[in-house]
DNA sequence: TATCTTCATAAGTCATGGCTTATTATAAGC
DNA sequence: GCTTATAATAAGCCATGACTTATGAAGATA
């Protein structure tokens, strides 16, 4: 499995992705995530799991908690593989006007 | 299923991906696709079909065949979806650095 | 030390989804 | 018309993954 292949699956996952955006928003520990979402505080830990393997967070002790943030580079991956389409739109729209434009 | 749940799961997929890839690097139909990759063109069929549905892809038939293209809105959203998180995370980046600068 | 909290992992269940082969419909070519 | 090519759908199989409850480990607190 790609690096590629992490990070869009880690995405996939709408309750993932909220946690992800929580998360995003404020730095929050493992029991304050599972108090405001509806799954159980083992399933917030598999999904945690899930997208520190994706470097879409970070997480670090604090006492008995274990503080969640999100990962700075963890959306640079995909912002380059966004770009990459776009870009190649770009050119094959532009060939396409270039080749209708029988000038 | 939201829409932005239909486009990430469509985009989670490895072998999606790539149908998405080669459609975005050259419109071409869904037998040429087939006999291009390793999987069934059934397989290729229902990729599609998910791909279209996230409006990723569209098509337009050609004879007997059937033309996938790119739809050049369908990564809006993804787009929309990233630049939220990474103005968040600017934002976030600055109220830490205002309070650790405490002036 | 004993208790309580926090969190990760284990084990098991169930739905989803990606794949196959088989079939059907439509269009092209002989 | 008949055959061939193209592509969508149907049905079934099987792996994966998202969830649950149960448990254990590590730190805080009395």
């Amino acid at each position: 499995m790609t690096y590629e292949d992490r990070l869009f699956a880690a995405l996939a996952d709408p309750t993932r992705r909220a946690i992800f955006e929580r998360v995003a928003g404020r730095r929050q520990s493992v029991a304050e995530l599972a108090r405001t979402m509806p799954v159980s505080q083992p399933a917030i830990s598999q999904h945690l799991k899930v997208l520190k393997a994706a470097r879409l967070v970070r997480d670090a002790p604090s006492g008995a908690r274990r503080i969640y943030s999100i990962d700075p580079e963890g959306l640079g991956p995909l912002r380059a593989w966004l770009d990459r389409f776009w870009s190649e739109q770009l050119a094959a729209f532009k060939a396409a006007v270039e080749t209708a434009d029988d000038s």
